[in-house]
DNA sequence: ACACGCAGTGTTAGCGTTAACATAAAGCAA
DNA sequence: TTGCTTTATGTTAACGCTAACACTGCGTGT
């Protein structure tokens, strides 16, 4: 307390009139210097200022927002809070937002489709300046409703559709394609896949589409799969690696795609530890780039999901949109770099 | 569209007044269908309902909650979202908010005081109905609003302080000491730390202060110590392993007490691929008890910071207050098991 | 002197909802 | 029948703030 005052524990909330009170101008004087808005003598603010923090008023921005209609709120909508990738999203958002007067709510929705509109339908009805949705599959009245909601939106990770809005995010169908293409041309032939029991999960299974695609375009297709749901990724990365490499032994496998770094990184630590040589006998490739890959002995093979990049496009994009209310939809598509770390085989192309 | 009416392309948003007029009711009765209070006969409530539906109509939170005086956001402010920790701390509040009508707002501090005051206003400025916060150490200005908010406010990670109203954590100073003593009881002489360049990371600085205690207890100390920021933590682990070892050759250290995990593992990665005796030769420990640790070759001793149980239990102090309102503040401990792994020697106690 | 602009301040009327009370219609015991 | 309760609905007045406009002096050009 920098003031001799004793502060008499707020029964009633404090509002402008209590500030103006104290500081003897009317409350439109107050609400003024609190938001700097208009011309107010250097007299007044001080008065005004030292006013309010002696009580320690805090403004009400429920009641400002509805006077004002404008909600400097942004609804951040994502699957998942427990892998590495939307926490890492929500960190490019929070980055670029941060500087602006916008501020992230977010809703989780565990990859429901269901939960994912019900989530959507309470963070509208905070009239949000924008949305920020994970991916471009949505139920009916979902996608109903951001288009009806009159606010910038943007769909991102994604941009394999057609979006409401706007979008940001890379294509999963290259990216599956891209990688498929690289082991071929690295000459491996037969191919074990290995992932995640996500029906809903759209990106997974449209880089699986663009993978296999390319692979029946050169007369190949996957020799083998293995799925797993729940518990430590790179356990399970392990284990899988484990269990389809032994069901395979008569005929081997010689290469393994993994839908994530987790388990690529898993199934890349088992291969040490039996001491398979990589990338000679056994090629690996996951998909994300996570940072920690780095720290890994042999670094695995993998495409960036370029996280913090959609992050910081998509909250750019609102921003720019909030300012500029009549601005048109835009797409993204950011296109990351195949990094083929060293579980590939160098490339012995024809020419 | 369930209906054949073209949705005119809502220029002006919708209110009760629409909904009210589309079905021949008062506002309040609407109001009172949608929320599902007081009485309404079947009749009219199905009336409203499917006016509702095809208007698309979308409460208006602003104002029901300036009205109510009920605002059903949590403030959730922590430092960061880039590494495991805050993330499965969300999970678990998540976890437990999506039961009820509470919705989290996240605000992130990156470790500065200043920022947290500044979050915190923003937040405050909502009047939510809780306040959930991470650490015991704010400014002073932070702790009087928190103070005054007249709201439950649970401060999380720590219970090594004076919490304001709760305090669920784990105590840092404890972990410290108990690592500290299965080292020391394992045998070990020559202690080296590896940590962050964090100064305002208390938990960090009080497990090591625990740590050191409970060393200078049984005539130790740190032998030597490295520091790191940024960057991918496994490589980092990796690096300041080799940094540390290298600078003390002639005469070795014989155990490796990491700040995290991250590092911890990859400093054991280090060790594996130099072939170093772990934890004849060298002994090693982290902090955290990430999942994917069990998924290396060998498990690292850590302590469990119970980050999912902290979120959830968090969540569950303010949604016990929120129903009433009059409870008084709680501190929980909890209180996490080493884990020895495989990198401790097994202890030769003399019972 | 006059009108005019303009900085600085105040007044009024909502924003869209809900609490609290008021009313209307219907049921029911006496 | 009367009076009283119960159920279903409507009316009014906030909630705390801001947009829009109104007003008051004062300085300025002519």
């Amino acid at each position: 307390m920098p003031n001799g005052h004793d502060t008499i524990p707020a029964k009633r909330p404090l509002t402008l009139r209590d500030v103006s009170e104290a500081s003897g101008v009317s409350e439109m004087t107050v609400s003024r210097v609190l938001r700097n808005r208009g011309d107010v003598s250097e007299a007044t603010r001080n008065k005004v200022l030292e006013a309010a923090r002696e009580l320690g008023y805090v403004p009400n921005k429920i009641a400002g927002a509805l006077a004002s209609s404008r909600v400097n709120l942004v609804a951040v909508i994502i699957p998942s809070m427990s892998n590495m990738v939307f926490p890492e999203v929500m960190t490019g958002i929070n980055e670029v937002l941060e500087n602006t007067e916008l501020q992230p709510v977010v809703g989780i929705t565990n990859y429901k489709p269901e939960r994912e509109e019900a989530v959507l339908y309470q963070m509208l009805s905070w009239r949000p300046s924008g949305v920020i949705i994970a991916g471009l599959e949505h139920t009916e009245a979902a996608s109903a409703m951001m288009a009806a909601a009159g606010i910038p939106v943007v769909e991102i990770m994604d941009t394999d559709g057609d979006p409401i809005d706007s979008a940001v995010g890379i294509s999963h169908r290259r990216a599956g394609r891209a990688m498929a293409q690289a082991i071929i041309d690295a000459g491996y032939k037969r191919i074990g896949f290995l992932g995640t029991k996500m029906p809903l999960d759209h990106r997974a299974r449209k880089r699986f589409e663009g993978f296999t695609e390319v692979l029946a375009k050169n007369g190949l297709e996957i020799v083998d799969r293995e799925f797993y749901s729940g518990g430590s990724a790179l356990t399970k990365g392990r284990e899988m690696t484990e269990t389809i490499l032994k069901r395979n032994e008569d005929e081997p496998l010689d290469f393994l795609y993994f839908s994530n770094d987790m388990i690529g990184a898993g199934g890349l630590l088992y291969c040490m530890e039996k001491g398979i040589d990589v990338p000679g006998q056994l090629g690996l490739a996951g998909f994300n780039g996570i940072e920690f890959l780095d720290g890994l002995p042999i670094k695995l093979a993998t495409m960036d999901a370029m996280r913090l990049e959609i992050g910081r496009t998509a909250a750019e994009i609102i921003a720019k949109r909030v300012n500029d209310p009549q601005g048109a939809g835009e797409t993204v598509t950011l296109t990351p770099e195949l990094a083929l770390g060293q579980t590939l085989k160098k490339v012995k192309k024809p020419l």
